[in-house]
DNA sequence: TACCGGGCGGCAATCGGTTGCCACCAGACG
DNA sequence: CGTCTGGTGGCAACCGATTGCCGCCCGGTA
């Protein structure tokens, strides 16, 4: 019931003490490499080193105003898509010597405003990945604390996100050649910015290159949520699906094989994002794989230059290229859709 | 270039000017109801609210010794196999409003260490998941810090663990009742408190059930991992193979496939933990599902308990009931085999 | 009216660092 | 030999909260 849990850990008093010199001595021969005598210096850090002195560091944040510390918040960590962005994250972070710490939301709303609401005083900036938030609200935050978002865009705050656009395109060129007209888009939650880009931009590939595309959802990205799509996508039934992410697609899949439909003989699915296992369901999954880790160590690079005081202003969201992988789920379309190419299926 | 990035917050100081009182009266309505006239109080939180007050974590820390936060810490969280951990364990947390952190050390010890060492001042307890440390290296922070383990037993530290012995036990007889009899183990990371445990009861059973049980490895706990063995497990090939987790039984059976080898009508294949995927792998894994979510949650719950003053010590391992999840990558052997049981398969 | 007790609020110390300012001392130079 | 200069190290304020202790004031009671 002791206000202290475990020993009390020796502070720079003690190695003072020890030492025969001020606190403020200890201070600088830990911290300020020459500006105390190299005799007085080694001396210190022996002692330091012998009582296992740590400085600890919430009570250098007082001072400073600095921690040491960024936080990345995942909507949510049970999507594998984040493994990449994470270990990119964390990459760049080590390198510049600060701390990551992670933080899931279970893409939920409410608990990523209270998480930033809670850290604002005790990290050093914020990287928000696939953020659920309003525009408004993160900028709010932007404003407080040095933040980029990933995969995600608003105004004022810096970004870096895939190239979603180019990916669409690609993905709705595979289908064409493949000679797919009817296409269904699967949404994703209605709150995320990718969901919407991705949207628009399959919409506006679809125009040019003659395709008809409709969209069913939102659904949460979730494999139960694919499984549940399923049943709403068969009727009518579309030559090729394109789903908002790969969790979505692999449920879709499952559940179209629940109601008999065959993937990819009677239908064709696209999944995003290339998350770990799309290539170990039945049939392998054809995906659109976006540049996840430079996604995680390009935003968190920028983030600590803004840290340094680099100026965070105007600057457009820094846009990495996509990047289609064909596997076994898309093939061309059973002959009823009429007009298909020559070749029959190979 | 400021010491202060974004502009400075509200204190308590800046709240008891604008309220004309003294910042200990700020401090004792905001955080000891009852102890301050309901006529000030009121006017102080609404002051406060009008500023947008919120206090700082970090200076609260220092004359308390309490963050309010606690770190879990993964072995690898590239691994499905933490996702229910990590729920379970923020659940917990929630609960109990303490702030979870999570900390990835990429199944590397040195960054294990190093991540304990720097937040050991910072965090109020620790949730170690799989710790790939050394027994003496965990004590050394856990005499420092409450701390759990799970999925793991250190001698004085708590933890909490899967029933291993048992589990292995199902799978054995489940391998067994098929007609079984020759088996092999491939091994995860040497480092792995379960992996030692889970060979040593896998081979406790399979005496008693009368199989040979033969081990390779060591390799990494990951599909590629997994392939890798496929290439050492062909010769000789047994007729069963249990593997040290999902990850690697799956990448296993790509493996097995890429060399001709058919799961389950060559080789039967058991995973262990059930993660996220195992499922919609061809075939779909019979596999050992540890009671993941429980770990997570039954840990914190310790820890926090811990950390209010319940003592620690001797207390045994609190052991969950795993559970085998037989799916379709386990099946009779072939004919070659000699004594199989009647009937064919189905 | 005098005294007592309790509710309420303020003072100031404290947690563990950092850092501006100043004093001291030694060596160099005029 | 006196003064200047620069290298060292100490003092004390400060970051933003918490909390022990004390004093004031108001009301109740003898």
């Amino acid at each position: 019931m002791g206000k202290r849990n475990g020993e009390s850990l020796p502070t720079i008093y003690d190695v003072a003490r020890e030492c025969g010199v001020a606190p403020s001595t200890v201070s600088r021969a830990l911290s300020q490499p020459g500006r105390v005598s190299a005799k007085t210096s080694e001396r210190i850090h022996e002692v330091a080193a012998r009582l296992g002195y740590q400085a600890n560091p919430l009570a250098k944040y007082l001072p400073t105003g600095r921690t040491g510390t960024i936080v990345l918040i995942v909507s949510d960590i049970t999507n594998p898509v984040y493994f990449p962005v994470i270990r990119g994250a964390e990459s760049a972070a080590a390198a510049a010597e600060y701390t990551l710490v992670l933080s899931d939301v279970g893409e939920s709303p409410e608990r990523e405003r209270e998480v930033m609401e809670k850290l604002v005083r005790t990290v050093d900036g914020f990287a928000l990945a696939t953020s659920r938030l309003t525009d408004a609200a993160i900028r709010a935050v932007a404003r407080r604390r040095p933040m980029v978002t990933m995969n995600r865009v608003t105004q004022q705050v810096p970004s870096v996100v895939p190239d979603n656009g180019q990916g669409m395109r690609y993905a709705g060129e595979h289908l064409a050649e493949l000679g797919h007209r009817r296409v269904t888009y699967v949404s994703g939650p209605p709150t995320s910015w990718a969901n919407t880009v991705r949207w628009r931009a399959l919409r506006a590939a679809g125009e040019q290159l003659g395709m008809t595309i409709r969209r069913i959802g939102p659904y949460a990205p979730t494999v139960a949520g694919g499984w549940a799509a399923a049943a709403d996508l068969v009727s009518p039934l579309p030559t090729a699906v394109i789903a908002y992410n790969d969790l979505l697609a692999i449920g879709a899949m499952q559940g179209l094989h629940d109601l008999g439909v065959k993937v990819p003989d009677d239908v064709s699915v696209i999944g995003c994002d290339n998350i770990l296992g799309s290539d170990w369901c039945t049939p392998a999954l054809t995906t659109l794989a976006a540049p996840l880790r430079e996604l995680g160590t390009r935003g968190v690079q920028h983030l600590i230059a803004m840290i340094n005081g680099a100026d965070a202003r105007p600057r457009r969201p820094l846009v990495l290229p996509s990047q289609l992988i064909v596997r076994e789920s898309t093939a061309p379309p059973r002959d009823e859709d009429g007009d298909r190419p020559g070749s029959g299926r190979e």
